[in-house]
DNA sequence: GTTTTTGTACCGTCCGGACAGTACAAAGAA
DNA sequence: TTCTTTGTACTGTCCGGACGGTACAAAAAC
C-alpha cells in the first residue's frame, strides 16, 4: 500500500504539491482534495500513497529536516577549520544557501513549525535533529556556551521570519550575523569587538 | 453586543478558558462547543461575547501581549542601571518570573506562537510589540548589535521551549543566561582585549 | 502479474455561525 | 408609586457545508 520509497516520483510529486498548498494557505489548507485536483492526480492516489493526512504531514516534516541535514553537511564539507565547524555551517545553512531562504521557504518552515507545537507525535524526528546538532555544536566549539548562544540567535532570527513575526533591519541583521559568525572561530571575547563588523553589510534580500 | 470592555467577568473567564484548551489541545482543540461547555456557559454566550472564532483567538494573543509588556514594565522598574535595561528585562520577564515560565504557558505560548504563522490579521500586534521592544533594545543597549544578539537568543530558546522543539541541559542554560545577562551592562565585561583578525572568515558567500 | 492509478459514490462527524427567544435590571413616563 | 420601555446578557437549537476516510471495480503501467 502505502510504505513505498520515498524517492517514488509520485510521492515527490504529492509533497511538492502539499509543501506549495501549506506556503499558501497554512496547514489548514491542507486537504486531501486540494493537494490531488493541485497535483492532477485522483483524490485515491493521495490516499494510496498517504493513508492519513498525519502521514502526509510526518512526510513533509521528515523532508526538510533531511533536507536541512544536507545543506548543513554541505556547508561543513566546505569548511576547512575544525573549531566551531558546525555552528558555522549552521549559519551558513539557513543564511548563505538559497535551499532555506526566501520567501517561499519562510512560509513552508513557518506553517510547518507552527504544525509541530506542541504534537509529540510530529516532533520526534525534529527533537531528534536539534539534540544531534547541539551535541555536534557542544563538541566543536572552542566555547560551548558562546556556541550555543550563537545557535540559540540564529534560531530566535530563523523563528522570528519565518513565522513572520519581525522584521529586522537589513543592516542590523547583517551586522549581526557578521558578529555571530566571527566568534564561531573562538577568539574573540564578544563584548570586545563593537565597532568593526558595523559596516560589513551584505546585500542579503529582505 | 460583542465589543465590550474587556475587564467583564465572563470574558475574563472565557478567556481563561480557551487558553486552558489550547493548552491541552491546541488551537484546533478550540471551538465554541468546548469552551462554552468547559466555561459553564452556554454557546450562545461565547458567541455573544465573540462573534467570530477569530475574535477570540486574537483577545487571547492580545491578551498575552499585554502580560509580556507588563511584566517587562516590571522587570524595567526594578532595574537601576539604565543601559541595556530593555534587553536585561526581555532576560528577566522571560526566565526569571512565573508569569511566562512553566509547562502551563509553554504550552499556551506554544499553541499560540503557532497560530500566528504568517496569519496578518492576526501577527498585528505582536509585530508591533516585536517593533517596539527591538527600538528600545536598540535605544538603551550599550552595543546594539550585542543587544539585538541577546534578544534574538532569547527568542529562540523560548521559541524551542515552548513549541516543545528542544530540550536543553539546564546547567547549559543557566550559563547562557548568566553569559547573556552580563553582556548586558556594556563593554566593561572581563578580559575585553584583543581583536585581530576578523576577516577571515569574511569571504561573503551570499 | 504485481504495482500503481483512476473515478465515483458515499458516510459519519464535527464545526462555525445564524437565529429566535428568555431573563432581568435600569431608566424614564404616568 | 406603578407601568412601560430599552439595552444587555445569556440560552439552546438548528443547518449547511466541509473534511477525513472508506469501498470498490476496473484500467493502466511497469
Amino acid at each position: 500500500m502505502s510504505k513505498r520509497k520515498t524517492s517514488h516520483p509520485t510521492v515527490q510529486k504529492l509533497l511538492d504539491t502539499a509543501e506549495t498548498i501549506v506556503a499558501r494557505d497554512g496547514l489548514v489548507g491542507l486537504t486531501y482534495d486540494r493537494v490531488s485536483k493541485d497535483a492532477g492526480v485522483a483524490k485515491g492516489t493521495v490516499l494510496y500513497h498517504f493513508a492519513s493526512k498525519e502521514d502526509l504531514i510526518t512526510a513533509m516534516i521528515e523532508r526538510l529536516v533531511s533536507r536541512f541535514d544536507a545543506a548543513l553537511s554541505h556547508a561543513m564539507g566546505s569548511d576547512p577549520d575544525a573549531r566551531g565547524r558546525t555552528v558555522r555551517a549552521y549559519i551558513a545553512a539557513t543564511h548563505e544557501g538559497d535551499a532555506f531562504t526566501g520567501e517561499y521557504f519562510d512560509r513552508v518552515n513557518g506553517a510547518i513549525t507552527a504544525a509541530l507545537a506542541n504534537t509529540p507525535e510530529r516532533l520526534a524526528a525534529v527533537q531528534a535533529q536539534g539534540r544531534r546538532h547541539q551535541d555536534a555544536i557542544i563538541a566543536d566549539s572552542p566555547d560551548p556556551v558562546l556556541g550555543t548562544i550563537v545557535r540559540m540567535a540564529i534560531d530566535g532570527l530563523w523563528f522570528s521570519e519565518s513565522l513572520g513575526l519581525m522584521n529586522y533591519d537589513p543592516m542590523l541583521k547583517a551586522a549581526v550575523l557578521a558578529r555571530l559568525k566571527s566568534w564561531t572561530y573562538g577568539k574573540e571575547t564578544p563584548a570586545a569587538d563593537t565597532h568593526q563588523d558595523q559596516q560589513k553589510g551584505e546585500k542579503n534580500a529582505p
